[in-house]
RNA sequence: GCGGUCAUAGCUCAGUUGGUUAGAGCACAAGAUUGUGGAUCUUGGGGUCGCGGGUUCGAAUCCCGUUGGCCGCCCCA
């Protein structure tokens, strides 16, 4: 059986698997259509340069590419965002506003497989576009923290880190830096959490070494962590920044008044690398800061843009599968027995068999879930069978039943068992199930 | 792409200084058991000891290579 196997990084999803991952994507999809947001879907393969259109050159590298039949490059979806922005773009103008849409997809990235990394992998997607205001952020902030608690995750468990690259780029500004010398600065402030004071080891190289007392203003806006001690610090920096702190409250006020406010902390340590986000950025960690990062988004507003459509604000966030399913299970939120059967037949004989057929085939059409042996066996064995997997009820088909003209019914639970007339079998299950 | 570490049954693992036909528990299957529950007992199927090469009379065991897993680095859209 070595012969073959999966491809490294990749994944098989054996019942039980596929069962613990069709549970995650039913709560994401039934939380996001509760929060008026509409699925979509996409190819898998896309063209390449889809994505070193938005992501440049370098990106290929961490790529499934390869060149199809016909000559053209494509590659495997490494994410979402540059396919939304494509049928996003196709039909700005037909679409009604705001446009709000998510996906559950699978996506492949050519990377070292790590805990909660893989290779292969599956995203909710949620984004909003044509909305400028910080009322998306509200929005989309909320669906996240909803789409882990949904699963009975609380505040004690994870948390999102909400940041502004405006918010950066507006005090870098007033601090008297021009646009190379504040994109170093983000992308030291982006590796301080992790190096230190090594961080600055490549603006120094570039830029030659920051002065101390913007580099103390630097870290001490860093860690802020609170509105409050924003707008203690930014007060009187300017029209600019006076107008984000707007944005900032009317966002924190939002998310407060939704009951969220508990979730969120102001950390602008998070920049999310150097891509292509123009505003808000967030992320989403366990409290206990063991696993890797569970969600992020952020503001995208030229990329829509960049990508061939119409000049279209845009805001949204992905969560992946791997580390969130590792949370659950640490905090033992992840169920085990997601399927059984409503019914269990246990069956005399091949006379026996044909009779039952009938109720099965009724219970069936009537959307009961009902299981029965294949083969003729030892009623014993039949009725470990039915405790087995997890039925409510076995109705028994033997022979002195069919003598006697009935059917009986067992509740596997209590143990108690009554007999029916063949013609009330599928009531009396049905009243059965209903009542719980 | 780099470094560390590991690889024996479906799973968890044992396997002595290199020595007969590689074991256990769990799981699976059959029987005891053609009329009532997750038990017990008996039996069974299942292994190219990751793969390839080398050393040796003899390799799961030692050596080299390789593939894959895990952990970390780079990266993380």
């Amino acid at each position: 059986m070595a012969t073959f196997q999966t491809l490294p990084g990749f994944r098989e999803f054996y019942p039980e698997d596929l069962a613990r991952r069709n549970h995650v994507f039913r709560l994401w999809r039934q939380t996001a259509v509760a929060y008026g947001f509409a699925e979509y879907d996409a190819p898998v393969l896309e063209p390449l340069d889809l994505y070193k259109a938005k992501s440049g050159e370098e990106i290929e590298a961490q790529l499934f590419s390869f060149t199809d039949k016909g000559g053209r490059e494509v590659a495997l979806r490494p994410e979402m965002t540059p396919t939304v922005c494509r049928l996003v773009g196709a039909r700005a103008n037909a679409l009604k506003r705001p446009i709000k849409w998510f996906s559950i997809a699978e996506f492949y990235r050519y990377e070292r497989m790590q805990k909660g990394r893989g290779r292969c992998f599956n995203q909710f997607n949620a984004d909003i576009f044509g909305e400028p205001g910080p009322e998306a952020e509200i929005e989309l902030v909320a669906l996240l923290i909803q789409c882990l608690c949904a699963f009975g995750l609380n505040e004690q468990d994870f948390y999102v880190r909400l940041s502004d690259r405006n918010l950066w780029f507006y005090y870098l500004e007033a601090l008297g830096l021009d646009e190379p010398r504040i994109r170093g600065v983000l992308g030291a402030v982006d590796r301080y959490e992790k190096y230190g004071d090594d961080a600055f080891k490549g603006y120094t190289e570039q830029f030659g070494a920051l002065d101390a007392v913007l580099k103390d203003r630097i870290l001490a806006f860093l860690q802020i962590k609170s509105l409050e001690a924003l707008e203690h610090t930014l007060a009187s920096l300017g029209d600019k920044l006076t107008a984000r702190l707007a944005d900032w409250r009317k966002l924190l006020g939002g998310l407060e008044a939704m009951g969220f406010a508990p979730y969120v902390t102001v950390d602008l340590g998070v920049v999310r690398g150097l891509a292509y986000y123009t505003g808000f950025v967030f992320e989403a960690f366990d409290r206990k800061g063991e696993l890797r990062a569970l969600a992020g988004g952020g503001r995208y507003d030229d990329l829509v843009q960049k990508l061939g459509g119409p000049a279209l604000p845009a805001v949204g966030f992905a969560i992946g599968d791997m580390t969130f399913a590792l949370l659950l299970e640490q905090r033992g939120l992840m169920p085990t027995l997601v399927t059984a059967p409503d019914v269990y037949c246990v069956i005399g004989g091949p006379a026996e068999r044909l009779a039952a057929f009938a109720d099965i085939q009724a219970l069936r059409a009537m959307g009961f879930r009902v299981d029965y042996p294949l083969k003729d066996s030892a009623f014993g064995k039949q009725f470990k069978a039915a405790a087995e997997s997890g039925a409510k009820l076995a109705l028994i088909y033997g022979t002195d039943e069919l003598a006697k003209g009935i059917v009986k019914i067992r509740d596997l639970k209590d143990r108690t068992e009554h007999e029916v007339r063949p013609g009330d079998v599928c009531s009396v299950v049905r009243d059965f199930i209903s009542a719980g």
